[in-house]
DNA sequence: TTTATTTATCTTGTATACAATCATATTCAA
DNA sequence: TTGAATATGATTGTATACAAGATAAATAAA
């Protein structure tokens, strides 16, 4: 809690609107924070700390982090607390293996369904990646990169693998913070263009082998190799400023 | 509240045995009285009573309600409260295709990696299977029914899907509560054997083939389309006695 | 100095109390 | 008798209090 004052209690302003529960204002809040590297995997997220900045009590709290631990982004070890998922390296393959097999199957039923609305939307979706990729936004890149996968998923019209895909895009986001290697995947744009004139020509087969290279790619700019053992390590004989920036881990279990 | 006498407080007797949480236990109480019939699709699940039911406070019954909901089993009305979900048609399309697809895709990885002891194991669930059917155990044969699914998925190695997969099995046994004509499907058993056999040929287009027209004939048990509004006009024209059992519902929105 | 044990402090798990919201029943007017 | 408005009761949402467990510190023994 030492540095997280900026970001405190930021729900507060908005408290009249009561539309959207604080829940899933604090949930958004907590995953914006790991995916923006303010939060490091392995962090202990403390219930009493959570509740002061976000201004509510623990219940609220421990609601936002059982459904953070449903999904796997967040890991509760009971009796001693809920910690931001160290995702390893076999999970990370999982969490590929299972979005290639998911999202061949959305691509084949894009190609039944789609119309040329979709495509233009799709387009469009990749122009805004490509834009905030342009002007450096690396946040807002993860998050519309993710939002392009989505949109397929819902042009497929299935509500319970949208669903899947959605966690499973979450938790990509997680692993990439943790075993990305430089700041690679820049081709994402392009080959996310590749896949929609693929689907726009309705060549099946094409657009299936595209989106596997693509996810494969994906799986490659990570390190899951070396140092396999690096989480632990890294745990153990922690230094401070080792990534330059000023996001020294606070808290480690 | 009425007549659930005999399963009630039935964690009280095994208290010393903190090793499993009470969280668990009500959550599986919970499933196993909806597969069972004891509860029906749309039942309230009022917080108090199921507290005072299981002897716990409203605290850990939220816990366990919330955990439900997300698994699709039960849906929550802010302010209104929690109630056994009742699957639409198109939701029960959309977790049969869900099942096709990434159960396809966990046949193919099986054959990869089959072990003979794994075919063995198979076997054994299936005998236990059809044992089940033999005794008339209904109950226990929809749970080993859901079993042997899980453990194609368990072979095949991937955690992760093998987690969706397992709640997709729960959301069809609610499906299947709520959508099954007569008590069909006794032909579970001998297709659960030729997916084996099939699996163990290493014949991978007959096995996907094989388990496709399990699921679709699975699907097709299912009166889904005459009675799109069967569940709302039966909840509106509601009449004690109609399916035989006692099984009347006692609550309802 | 190192290791084991005990104590103290802190965190989580659960129960209870209060506030807010919704459903139902009652009252009043048309 | 029907309809709307109000009041009452019940249920959920949130906060707080207390109990149980875990971590850390301090003390004692090897």
């Amino acid at each position: 809690m030492s540095r997280s004052a900026p970001t405190a209690t930021v729900n507060r302003n908005a408290a009249p609107s009561r539309k959207v529960s604080q829940i899933d204002l604090i949930y958004a809040e907590v995953l914006a924070a790991i995916f923006e590297r303010r939060l490091s995997p392995g962090t202990k997220l403390a219930e009493d700390a959570l509740g002061e900045i976000f201004g509510v009590s623990r219940t609220v709290i421990r609601t936002v982090l059982q459904r953070l631990a449903h999904e796997r982004i967040v890991q509760i070890h009971p009796n001693r607390g809920a910690f931001v998922a160290e995702p390893t390296p076999e999970e990370a393959r999982e969490v590929l293996q299972a979005r290639r097999l998911i999202e061949e199957g959305i691509i084949r039923e894009v190609i039944r369904k789609r119309s040329p609305e979709d495509i233009k939307a799709l387009r469009l979706s990749v122009a805004a990646e490509r834009a905030s990729l342009d002007k450096g936004d690396h946040t807002a890149w993860v998050r519309l990169s993710g939002d392009f996968h989505l949109r397929l998923a819902a042009i497929a019209g299935n509500e319970t693998l949208a669903a899947y895909l959605r966690e499973l895009v979450t938790r990509t986001s997680l692993i990439i913070v943790q075993y990305q290697k430089g700041n690679a995947s820049s081709f994402g744009c392009d080959e996310h263009m590749e896949i929609i004139r693929a689907i726009d020509a309705g060549d099946e087969t094409l657009a299936v082998a595209l989106m596997r290279n693509h996810l494969q790619t994906c799986e490659d700019q990570l390190h899951l190799d070396d140092g396999e053992v690096e989480g632990d390590l890294y745990t153990i004989f922690a230094k401070p400023g080792r990534t330059g920036g000023k996001g020294g881990r606070e808290e480690r279990k």
